[in-house]
DNA sequence: ATTAATGCAAATTGTTTGCACGGTC
DNA sequence: GACCGTGCAAACAATTTGCATTAAT
């Protein structure tokens, strides 16, 4: 048994929540993917081996999932919310490329003690924080073209 | 004629867009405001002195304004969009109150710098960012409710 | 047996769009 | 007079919710 499934189990029993064969099959499906993906792919690749989860319950399990604090939400620009598996990483804020959509994670710990000095100063008391920093990637820099249908995916 | 309605009047000049009395009833509006408002209370304030003017044109405006660099557009969380204006302030990011839904300004110079870093090292073109903080500003940091109908209101 | 979880479809919310009419250049 | 902008209502898209049914404990 993987290690997140047995953080998870653990959240639902202190929470009085149960086990389905839904949850396990969404959760196997968010730890395998590697990037950050939206409730509707999950939809889409948990239905292949589950072929009638509905979307009502990948949306609630990646409530519960966030919950957990096994898996982060991340709203990266457009209305659509997306989600990576956290546990078991660090921390870490996003490069978003508006031009092939592709997002590059980077960790600056300066930034981060900055970050508690300001708080600090303003006695504030952080919970979370998001840094996103939107342009182009390596390779789309010379690409003038618009963003086309734009939607961040693997990577 | 304020400086900033002389600005709207060149961009829309500039792009062979018109001037018209709803348009520059919201920009009035918008320069009026401090702090960061939803479109809805945008539409509530304009109507007060233009009762007809719809929903429709307060978005089609707001574009516009964020467009022409006068306002800018900042996704605080949940699913609405706050406009603020951004015409003759310097840049700065966010720390927002999940007890009030408060806003908190605050410039860092280093973190600047550092993102600069961060994109040199990924030869990343940055366009623009966005870095909040979520937490409790100095008033909320006891009380332990969690939040309530949340929305960021006025500064 | 109890009570939570599911699938479905309908409801919500913020925002966008199509269109006929009215106003600006 | 050309054609852009407006209001209105319908359209949208992502997410949420009510409810009767099914399943985990």
């Amino acid at each position: 048994m993987e290690d997140y499934e047995a953080k998870f189990r653990a959240y639902l029993d202190a929470n009085r929540y149960r086990m389905t064969p839904e949850r396990l099959a969404i959760l196997e499906e968010v730890f395998q993917a590697k990037g950050h993906f939206t409730a509707d792919d999950f939809l889409i690749h948990t239905r292949q081996h589950h072929p009638k989860v509905s979307r009502a319950t990948i949306y609630r399990t990646l409530d519960l999932l966030v919950q957990s604090g096994l898996v982060d939400k991340v709203e990266l620009g457009g209305n659509r919310a997306f989600y990576e598996y956290f546990h078991g990483r660090q921390h870490h804020d996003h490069l978003i490329c508006l031009g092939c959509g592709s997002v590059i994670e980077f960790t600056e710990p300066e930034i981060e003690a900055l970050q508690e000095s300001v708080c600090r100063s303003f006695n504030f008391r952080m919970q979370s924080h998001s840094h996103k920093i939107f342009g182009r990637c390596d390779r789309c820099q010379h690409d003038s073209e618009p963003p086309p249908s734009w939607s961040p995916g693997h990577e």
